[in-house]
DNA sequence: GTGAAAGCGCTAACAT
DNA sequence: ATGTTAGCGCTTTCAC
C-alpha cells in the first residue's frame, strides 16, 4: 500500500490534520513543522491521493473535454490536437487534469458526459463542438453543471459561456478580400451545416455578397463533407456550371485540401483558374500547393481560453456567463489572385 | 448535496450495503429488493460517486494517455486523433474513461505521469510516443505501474508490453516497391531521429537498399523537421546532388505533404521527375495530389490494441509483457512511378 | 499553532 | 439474502 498522510503524520510527529495543513500551505503552521512535516513527506515519497481529496473535498480537480462523434471524419482535423494542446496548457497551469470523451456515436457521448458529470468526476466540461439541437447542450444546461463551449451555441446563447471567434465577422472579410481582388463569381464550400460554425461562415459569405451587390446563386453554395466522396460530385457541379466561380470561400482547410486535388483533377489551376480562401489556419495549410490564404483563427488561444474560463466558472458557480471573442487574423498566402486587370 | 447511497437505501428500506450490491450486480441479491432498489434509484435520481467508489477500491476506471511534448509540432498530425478514437472505442466498451496529458514540455510531462500514477488517477497508461532515453519511461519501468507504449520502447524491451507494426518489415516492403519499379537513387526522409519509429524506418530502407546492392549514399539520408522551414533545405540539397534521387521514402505522410510542396517549388514533378512513398495513410494522403503512396499501419487498430492490453493488464499485474505487432498495408495510389521502361 | 474526531460516499468482510 | 461495521485517505470543524 502506498504511503498516506498518516505515515507521514507519525514520522513527522505531528497529526494528520497538521500534515494536511502543510499540503495546502496552511498559513498558521510553524515555519518549523512545516520543514519537518516536509522532509518526511520528501523521505517517505509521499503523493496525495487525489480520489480521497476529491471524495473529501467534493471536486476533482478534472475537466472533461467532449470532442464530437466519431462518425465525423471531420476528428481528424489537426483542430483537435491544437484545442487540446490550448485547453492542456490553461489546465496544467492551474493544476487541473483532463478527462476526455472520444465519444463514438451521439448517445455514447451523452452516456458519458452524464458519468462526468453525475459522478463527479470532473469540476467542469468543454464542449468541442456547436451543432444544431444538441441534447448534451440541453443537459448540461438543465443541470446547471459548469461548462462552456468552443464556438456559439445554437440555443441558449445568452445564458452560456462559450469562446469563439467572430466568424461571421471573418467570413465577410475574407469574402471581401476576395471581391477586392476583383472576383464576382464567389461560391462558398462548407462542412456539415448542422455545425453553427458552418452556419456562421456562410452567413458571413452571404453578407458580404449582398453588400456588394453581386448575386445570390445558390447553386454557388454547396456543403462537402470531409470525405473525399462527398465533395466531389458538388466541386465538379460548381465547375459545370455556365458560369463557373473564378473563387470560394471555403469553410476549412483541410476542405480546401479535397478542394485543391478536385480543382487539379478538373484540369483547372488554383490559384490562376480559380482562388481560394478558407479557415483555420492549420499548419499544413502553409505546406499545401499553392500555400492557402486562410482565417487564422487562434485555435490555441481558443483552447486556453476556454480552459481558463471553464475553471474560474468552476471554482465560483455565480460567475456570470461570458462570451469570449478571440481574434481572427487572415494570413495572405498564394491560393488567392487578383484578377482586377482582367477586368 | 447530491443523493447518495443512503438516501437510495432508506427509500427502499434497506441497508446501504444492498444497494450498493445491487449496483455491482452481486448474484445472491433477490429479484425482488433488485427491483425496489433500482425502482429508488431511478425516483432519486441517483448516480454512484466515483470518487468514493474508487477510494474505497482502490482503482479508478481510467487510464492515462500521454501526448509527446507539444514543443513538437508534430502534435498536429491527425495520427493522434485517430489513435485517440481507437483507445477511446476499447475503454470505452470496458467502461473505462480517459485521462489525457498534452505535455507541455518534458518536465511537465513527466510531472503529469507522476500526478497520475501517484495520485491514483489512472490504473494505467498508454505511451503515444517511444523516444530514445525516456525518463518517463524509467519511471514507469521502475514503478512497476502498468503501462503499454506504442511503438517499440527504446529499452527494456523484453519487459515492456507494446503494440506497434513492423516499422522495419514495413520500410523494407515499400522501399522494395520503389526498387522494383526501377528506381535505383531512392533517398530517405525521416522524422526527428529521437523517436524510434525513424530509426526503425531507416533501418527497413537501409535493409532493402543493401539487400538490392545499391550504393548505401550517406546524401541520400535527411531527417526534415515536419516544419517547412526545417525541410526546406534538406530537399533543396538532395535535388542539388550530382545524382538525384528518382524516388524517396518518407517517414510520414504529414512530411509528404510539405516535400510535395517543395517539389514543386523546384519546378519537378511527383511522380514525373521523382516518387515518393510514406507512411501512415491518414485521411489526408488520399487528398494530396497526387494521392500518396502509403502504408496504412492501421492507426486506429493501433489505438485499440493498446487500450486492450492495459486494460487486461491493469486488472491483473501479473499479466506477462506481451508485443502486439499490427498488420499494415501498402496503398498503391500515384504518388509513384513505375520507371523501368526507361532503363 | 496543533491535535482529535467526524465525515466525504462507497465497498467489503463478517455476521446472521 | 441482507444488515452491521469498519475502513479507503483526506479535509475540516472544533477544541485547546
Amino acid at each position: 500500500m502506498a504511503v498516506t498522510i498518516k505515515d507521514v503524520a507519525k514520522k513527522a510527529n505531528v497529526a494528520a490534520s497538521t500534515v494536511s495543513r502543510v499540503i495546502s500551505d496552511s498559513p498558521r503552521i510553524s515555519l518549523d513543522t512545516k520543514k519537518r512535516v516536509k522532509k518526511a513527506m520528501k523521505e517517505l515519497g509521499y503523493h496525495p491521493n487525489v480520489n480521497a481529496r476529491n471524495l473529501a473535498v467534493r471536486s476533482s480537480q478534472a475537466i472533461g473535454v467532449i470532442m464530437p462523434s466519431s462518425a465525423d471524419k471531420a476528428l481528424q482535423n489537426p483542430f483537435f490536437p491544437e484545442i487540446l494542446r490550448g485547453i492542456g496548457t490553461s489546465a496544467h497551469e492551474t493544476d487541473y487534469s483532463l478527462y476526455i470523451s472520444t465519444g463514438g456515436n451521439e448517445e455514447q457521448i451523452y452516456e458519458e458526459v452524464q458519468r462526468m458529470v453525475y459522478g463527479n468526476r470532473v469540476d467542469g466540461i468543454i464542449l468541442l463542438y456547436s451543432k444544431v439541437s444538441d441534447s448534451v447542450l440541453d443537459f448540461l444546461v438543465d443541470s446547471n453543471f459548469p461548462f462552456v463551449v468552443v464556438g456559439k451555441p445554437y440555443e441558449y446563447e445568452s445564458r452560456v459561456t462559450y469562446v469563439d471567434n467572430n466568424n461571421i465577422s471573418a467570413s465577410k472579410d475574407i469574402t471581401n478580400h476576395l471581391i477586392d481582388l476583383g472576383h464576382q463569381h464567389i461560391a462558398f464550400i462548407g462542412g456539415s451545416t448542422d455545425l453553427v460554425v458552418t452556419v456562421d461562415r456562410l452567413t458571413g459569405y452571404q453578407a458580404a455578397i449582398k453588400n456588394a451587390n453581386l448575386p445570390n446563386n445558390q447553386d454557388y453554395i454547396v456543403h462537402a463533407e470531409f470525405l473525399k466522396s462527398g465533395g466531389r460530385k458538388a466541386v465538379e457541379r460548381l465547375f459545370s456550371l455556365e458560369m463557373p466561380p473564378t473563387a470560394m470561400v471555403i469553410a476549412d482547410d483541410i476542405i480546401s485540401l479535397g478542394v485543391l486535388n478536385m480543382i487539379e483533377e478538373l484540369g483547372l489551376d488554383c490559384p490562376e483558374d480559380v482562388s481560394i480562401a478558407s479557415f483555420n489556419n492549420l499548419y499544413l495549410s502553409e505546406i499545401t500547393r499553392p500555400p492557402l490564404t486562410t482565417v487564422d483563427i487562434n485555435i490555441y488561444t481558443l483552447g486556453a481560453q476556454a480552459a481558463k474560463c471553464l475553471i474560474e466558472k468552476a471554482k465560483d458557480k455565480n460567475e456570470p456567463a461570458k462570451r469570449i471573442i478571440v481574434p481572427y487574423e487572415i494570413k495572405y498566402r498564394n491560393s488567392v489572385r487578383d484578377i482586377r486587370s482582367l477586368q
